[in-house]
RNA sequence: GGCCCGUUCGUCUAGGGGUUAGGACGCCAGGUUUUCAUCCUGGUAACAGGGGUUCGAUUCCCCUACGGGCUACCA
């Protein structure tokens, strides 16, 4: 009988989440939906002093934005709570302890200070210190110190924490899904702590603790974790629990140089690594992308789906998504292709949702919502959006649909402004006041007409008459633009133009 | 430094003992648009290196190089 498969995001609320822990989330997302399994939201907050207002927040707002709901979690509650470390801190002691029972762990009072001391001296003769077998009973714990002398110093108040004692000379074979077989020889293990001398458990207790405690049948995280699956693996056996399948995810590096992505390539490149704004860092939500976009970019970082499709739905993804499709090395990010992908996303948006997105951006340029009008917008929208990556393009696309040009481009005009032209744009004014239909179709048949009558040649009329209504020779189908805009903006632009020009 | 993981076009990647090594982004060119952009078509460009195994390796194995992660009373 198959076991329920339930999943779990555990972030830590020390700042805002980047991308990557958007993805970590994506992922176990798409694999519990996919298996019809539970996603839950625990927030791992065991560390007072890094603690962040707001940083929880951060996270749920993410995850709401990114449109990956969750089953349970703090304050949406669930079977298996409380979701907060924090609030289950009581729980953590016995677990504790039940290890050091069984023989798995000790207590140790070696202070900061000293550790520190022997790792600085151990660098300098170029070893690494490292608290296991080989050492620890030349050093201060409730093996190498006797059952009095432990007793005596924790009445009298000393500090102490609880260290697992990894055993020796063992070779481990872990089993992880994206990387295969891992085998670990585990005197080089450290004897982790488990348990601060502030009596909060630290992240591999309480991690392994909550993973079984609520059921937890897969482990999805990043790469990082990877050194302290031996650990963790040990812990399962020394509790004798039942171990969850763990899948490793490859992290996501800079677009150029070395390392891990950051903030400070965000504000080299120019581009978000936050989901959403963050104290002067931007997010994707506020530089105009999509979250559908974002989850489609995203799910792309290390994943792919075999075949050439390239965009997917949050329900297709769900459908196509499967962790041995997952690969082993880290993924560049590229910040070009999170355009083309807002871009793709944008096309398949319908003019009405996009004109609802726009109309705050006129507001913000001045215009007001009362004189111009959303069936106005949406036929705007219509002819430039296929040009736009953005929602925020369609201004610098298409302001001259909502103001006449006060600006002529300079290279335009000195191309396209002749001697004759003022005349000729005269003479056409004339023309295009004698059109009773101003729709584009019979705009151009008029215009075309007239041209052929006169005999002039098209490259003497259309730039001008471009330059005149839009202010540059670029934009789309010239008498589409002069339809919406309408007769008398047209002529009002020409005779502008004419003086100015 | 030690340990672990990884390595296919510039980037994301498909593939896999015998392929013209496929797609996407970017870039370049042509076409469409009497504009610009979009779009369409085409092009550029890769199996890190060295040893094996094999009739044959980009694919399997080993070594090297390079890249990445970890190496806290942080997660």
């Amino acid at each position: 009988m198959n076991k329920e498969v339930r999943v779990r995001f555990a972030p830590s609320p020390t700042g805002p989440l980047h991308i990557g822990g958007l993805r970590t989330a994506l992922f176990n997302y798409l694999f519990a939906k996919k298996h019809g399994g539970k996603f839950v939201l625990r927030i791992e907050d065991t560390d007072q002093s890094r603690y962040v207002e707001g940083a929880e927040n951060y996270i749920k707002e993410t995850l709401a934005w990114s449109n990956i709901p969750y089953d349970e979690g703090p304050e949406k509650g669930g079977n298996y709570g409380p979701y907060r470390q924090s609030e289950r801190h009581n729980l953590y002691g016995q677990y504790a302890e039940q290890l050091i029972a069984s023989g798995n762990a000790y207590y140790a009072f070696d202070t900061p200070e000293t550790l520190d001391f022997y790792r600085k001296d151990h660098e300098t003769k170029g070893k690494t210190f490292i608290y296991n077998w080989h050492n620890r009973l030349k050093l201060k714990n409730s093996l190498s110190l006797s059952p009095e002398e432990v007793q005596q110093r924790m009445q009298a108040g000393e500090a102490y924490v609880i260290r697992f004692k990894s055993p020796q000379d063992k070779q481990l074979l872990l089993k992880d899904i994206v990387r295969g077989e891992i085998t670990i020889d585990t005197n080089i293990l450290d004897d982790k702590i488990l348990f601060k001398s502030d009596g909060m458990p630290t992240y591999h207790l309480a991690n392994v603790v909550d993973d079984h405690l609520m059921e937890i049948s897969h482990v999805i995280r990043g790469e990082e974790w990877l050194p302290s699956l031996a650990l963790h693996h040990l812990l399962y056996e020394a509790f004798s629990w039942e171990k969850p399948v763990f899948a490793h995810l490859p992290l996501i590096l800079k677009p150029t140089g070395k390392g891990k992505l950051s903030k400070r390539d965000g504000e080299k490149g120019g581009f978000p690594v936050f989901p959403l704004s963050w104290e002067d860092a931007v997010g994707y939500r506020e530089a105009g992308y999509f979250p559908e976009a974002v989850v489609n970019f995203l799910a792309f970082l290390g994943w792919n789906p075999g075949t050439e499709q390239e965009l997917f739905t949050m329900e297709t993804l769900v459908t196509h998504f499967s962790l041995e499709r997952v690969n082993k090395s880290g993924a560049r990010f590229d910040p070009e292709k999170t355009n083309w992908y807002n871009h793709q996303w944008l096309q398949q948006k319908g003019n009405r949702e996009l004109t609802q997105l726009f109309m705050p951006v006129l507001e913000g340029k001045g215009l007001i919502p009362s004189v111009i009008t959303h069936e106005f917008v949406e036929k705007v929208i219509s002819l430039i959006k296929e040009r736009a990556n953005f929602v925020k393009d369609f201004w610098e696309l298409g302001s001259y649909f909502f103001v006449s040009p006060t600006t002529y481009a300079e290279k335009a005009r000195k191309k396209q402004w002749k001697e004759d032209t003022a005349d000729i744009m005269q003479q056409l004014t004339v023309v295009l006041q004698s059109i009773d239909d101003f729709s584009s179709i019979s705009v151009e048949t008029s215009i075309k007409n007239w041209i052929g009558e006169q005999e002039f040649s098209f490259g003497k009329v259309m730039p001008p008459l471009r330059l005149s209504v839009v202010g540059d020779l670029k934009g789309p189908h010239l008498f589409d633009i002069m339809a919406l805009i309408g007769q008398q903006e047209c002529l009002k632009r020409i005779r502008n133009a004419i003086s100015v020009l």
